[in-house]
DNA sequence: AGTCAAACTGAACTGAACTCAGGTTGTTTG
DNA sequence: CAAACAACCTGAGTTCAGTTCAGTTTGACT
């Protein structure tokens, strides 16, 4: 499986983009994007601020960097997960199963995707971060319709009733991606009890 | 009815506390609060920039009380649209519609609270700002106490199958605020249809 | 050893948020 | 009425994180 990770086997042996990547992660998932000083992740990464607009045009360039990374991850986990199921019902139980098949650094992944969303709405200045963003926003369409295309083939066969498949897909995904607002790992609910409890709720919304 | 209005009658009459709070939410909900600058919003209300430091220690400052403002009226009508229900799946239901009966205006500070809501986690430098922040932590828990109650009022009566209440009505809640990150008025699909749509989730979810 | 591109640096610049040191306006009170 | 006062406002200057500039270092490959 040729999923997205966020060290590119690409660079070159002494690139340390992969590393700020991960410092970048690190630090905006904890404290927030904002919250973080650009200059505390070449700190954390062993170079000095300056270094970081040889890997990145600017903050806002590595963050986008960082959504669409993780936006292809969703996409690609989501398409490996369902490729197998026939019944719709199981399908959906798979789609849903994966969402929250996650690493702790992807959890800060998804964490910064869903902070900084409003961020793909307006067009950026500078060329390499409008080419992020149109590439963020596309995979955003892209796992929406993950979603609708899913929901319509489970209607078409009749094993959900039919309803407007778009609002019902955004409804499910929005339900799946508010945990990332509020779940940390040190909590009290253990991420598969989460998962499960969210499984079956999409399961009545789409199937009863 | 106390609806928590952006116009506070208490203030002076050459106050223009309410005029930046309104020109504010028009342009963070339209631009996004990073995207507008905070002399922008002076430019509006007609006056200097600096004079927006008479009414609010900060740009944030403002944020947060637009915020705080939102939370309170959101806890408010969902505590009038319930108080006279008796039957929990009526109540759920009216609880629904009360969430997406909401002017223009309205739909803008749902969609700056949504954007923003990260900004809550963290505490702040100033005093005045801290005690925004606070207040409206404190108005999240209470609206998400709002619905692990109902939930589990519902739950106790019998009218819906025992669920864990919390992560069940985190659930709930976040599909709903999930709709003003992608709602808008000039869209395609009425919002009268999508409250419809979410209802029905909602009961399934929730009731079977 | 020489060449080249990738990787890096300290010093200077920028712009938006914010501070400061007062000035103006309207209202209250003797 | 005018003095006193608080609310309201302003232009000039400061700050700080992000960014640009003008080069310098590093290491792989002839």
């Amino acid at each position: 499986m040729a999923r997205a990770r966020i060290v590119d086997p690409e660079e070159g042996p002494r690139s340390k983009r992969g590393a700020i990547l991960v410092a970048a992660v690190e630090r905006f998932g904890e404290d927030g994007y904002e919250n973080t000083k650009w200059s505390e992740v070449a700190d954390r990464v062993g170079i000095g601020q300056t270094a970081l607009y040889h890997y990145f045009e600017s903050k806002a360039h590595c963050l986008l960097t960082i959504m669409r990374l993780e936006l292809q991850r969703s996409h690609d986990q989501f398409v490996e997960a369902t490729k197998d199921e026939t019944d719709p019902v199981e399908e959906v139980r798979a789609a849903v199963r994966s969402a929250f098949a996650v690493t702790e650094q992807e959890i800060r992944q998804m964490r910064i995707l869903q902070a900084n969303m409003s961020l793909l709405a307006t067009p950026r200045k500078s060329k390499r971060e409008e080419t992020e963003r149109v590439a963020a926003r596309q995979l955003v369409q892209m796992v929406e319709r993950d979603w609708t295309s899913l929901l319509m083939r489970g209607m078409s066969k009749g094993a959900f009733p039919l309803r407007d498949a778009h609002t019902l897909g955004l409804s499910v995904l929005g339900m799946i991606v508010s945990v990332w607002r509020w779940y940390r790992p040190t909590g009290a609910i253990p991420l598969s009890e989460i998962s499960e409890m969210i499984e079956g709720c999409v399961v009545r919304m789409v199937a009863e």
